[in-house]
RNA sequence: AGCGGAGUAGCUCAGGUGGCAGAGCAAGCGGCUCAUAAUCGCUGUGUCGCGGGUUCGACUCCCGCCUCCGCUACCA
């Protein structure tokens, strides 16, 4: 690979700022700040991308509807609603791009410009059914039949053929290649049924498609014909190009960025936008001359009761819903663990309750909170200094290594329910350990102190490991773990901490300063929902 | 219609080159008291979508069927 192994580079898709912001939305984006704050606990020079996709027509329309510049209208809603999404589920991404930034009309005609010059752009026309009322060509799929007319669904008047002269990209040329790059590389799409998905799309044969929109103002102009717009995907493909710096100069701040981060490691993409990943923005890549991604990996969806969340039906839940209700930690880890990435899965209040209660509350919570008492109460909060370790205690010393290894295969393969399970298999191990090791049995006689303070320092040790494999995902409940044992002053800052170290016993050094403080998880209030 | 995925305990879901069906949650009982009424242990339940076939044996393999979902060229 051209780039140096030890960047990632990992982007969301930009999201339709015309959108009401749902859990879905966020969903993708917790996922990915979840993998990048992985790959920076393990020492890797990450970059994470996200934005909003601000063309077409819908929002051309909207804003005409509400009397204001599409632009007024798209910087409202990135201020109003996207955003705040991010502050919402602890995002934190390097950037944040907009189609609308010069940066990115900028680099999609240079780009275009360079694709048109290698001759994978064309003049044509296009044809199909029109609908006046509209102002825009139908897809035959959304046409409604009646009395042998197809009328258009929303004016319920009869569509025209009409043709337009567009510009076209010559995609049929990339058939072959993708097909062979696909084939010598089947980790380049996941998970596998996504990638059978999109070798069977591309076994049956591809066509050169229109590239621009003639009837479209709200877009960025072909450079070459400037009464034509870039049609809205093969604008907003770019973002990851050029919010990564392509095109400019080798010596600038932007152009140093690409050379170091290009190519992306992981496009993650929701399925419904898989194909526009998987086959036309690689083409588009390939027709530059410009290395393609690496990996580009489709989640599944979330589900409300068995169904896809929409608009319609108001099963959309804005995340703040959530969050407010549980917080952003729990946000962020009931919806890696409960369901398998990659797969569709089921939100329900009551799941999410019951999760929260039981491994959070009950689970976590209340281990950081019954060790923290015991240090408190028999060695005035101060982490003792631990004598020989038994047979039970190496149980634990032994599980954190086998347990961060999985962790961190399965984080690596973006699994994250495992690598959660195999985290919180520690915990668990830890809470069994105090129960069966009673230190407030062994506190009764003075003879077994040292007993007693290796005890506390296992738990405590443990904790360490928790806190430090949690922090990706939980990076504020954690941190207040860390502050618990008083490891900021002994140890330094969680997030410095690697992953890959994580195992080596004995890290917290005793003396470290323990302070109780509020439970981490409080018990949830069943008001909401 | 074609292709792909799914149908397993009350709920959410694992699993399996064929050999007494699994986890978590929920429910019940017991232990413990350091802790956020917490924690730890024990306990049940299933025609593994339907119907055939292969086999000593099928939830698993084969055939057919039913139901749900996704993809099948320009929807952002």
């Amino acid at each position: 690979m051209s780039k140096d192994k030890n960047t990632f580079y990992l982007t969301t898709p930009i999201y339709y700022v015309n959108d009401a912001p749902h859990i879905g939305h966020a969903y993708t984006t917790t996922a990915g700040d979840v993998l990048t704050r992985w790959h920076r606990q393990k020492g890797e020079n990450v970059w994470f991308l996200t934005g909003t996709d601000e063309h077409g027509t819908k929002v051309q329309r909207t804003a005409e509807a509400n009397n204001v510049e599409p632009k007024v209208w798209a910087d409202k809603l990135v201020k109003e609603a996207w955003l705040p999404v991010l502050k919402t589920i602890n995002a934190a991404n390097d950037d944040f791009i907009r189609t609308t930034e010069q940066r990115h009309t900028k680099g999609v005609q240079a780009f275009w410009e360079l694709v048109k010059k290698n001759g994978a752009v064309y003049e044509g026309s296009y044809e199909g059914p029109y609908c006046v009322g509209c102002e825009e060509f139908k897809l035959p799929g959304d046409l409604i039949k009646e009395d042998g007319q197809e009328l258009c669904p929303i004016h319920s008047k009869p569509v025209e053929m009409l043709s337009e002269k567009n510009w076209f990209f010559k995609l049929k040329n990339y058939q072959q290649p993708l097909i062979d790059h696909y084939t010598k590389n089947p980790e380049a799409i996941q998970p596998p049924s996504a990638y059978n998905e999109v070798m069977a799309f591309l076994k049956q044969g591809l066509d050169d498609i229109s590239m621009s929109r003639s009837a479209v103002s709200w877009g960025i102009k072909l450079p070459w014909d400037e009464k034509q717009v870039v049609y809205v995907w093969f604008d907003a493909l770019l973002n990851y190009l050029t919010a990564a710096g392509f095109g400019e100069p080798e010596d600038s701040e932007a152009g140093k960025l690409f050379k170091r981060i290009w190519p992306i490691d992981v496009n993650l993409v929701g399925k419904d936008i898989l194909r526009f990943h998987a086959v036309y923005w690689p083409a588009m890549l390939m027709a530059a001359g410009v290395e393609v991604p690496k990996c580009v990996f489709a989640h599944g969806w979330l589900l409300v009761g068995g169904e896809k969340m929409s608009k319609t039906k108001l099963t959309g839940i804005a995340p703040s819903q959530i969050v407010d209700y549980v917080g952003a930690d729990a946000f962020r880890y009931y919806f890696l663990s409960a369901i398998r990435f990659g797969q569709d899965g089921s939100f329900s209040w009551e799941d999410l309750t019951a999760r929260y209660t039981a491994e959070l509350a009950n689970g976590l919570g209340n281990l950081a909170s019954r060790e923290a008492a015991m240090i408190e109460k028999y060695f005035e909060a101060i982490v003792p200094k631990p004598g020989e370790l038994t047979a039970a205690d190496q149980v634990l010393v032994e599980l954190i290594k086998s347990a961060s290894k999985e962790a961190d295969e399965a984080i690596l393969k973006l699994d994250f329910s495992t690598g959660i399970n195999a985290i919180k298999s520690i915990v668990e191990a830890a809470n069994l350990y105090v129960t069966e090791q009673e230190p407030w049995k062994i506190a009764k006689d003075e003879a077994n102190k040292e007993r007693l303070a290796t005890v506390l320092y296992c738990v405590a040790e443990t904790l360490r490991a928790i806190a430090i494999l949690y922090h990706p995902i939980m990076p504020e409940s954690t941190a207040k773990i860390w502050n618990i044992l008083g490891a900021n002053e002994s140890i330094g800052d969680i997030a410095k901490q690697k992953i890959e170290n994580v195992g080596n016993w004995g890290q917290l050094p005793a003396g470290s300063k323990v302070i109780k403080g509020e439970a981490i998880f409080p018990r949830l209030v069943e008001d909401e929902q």
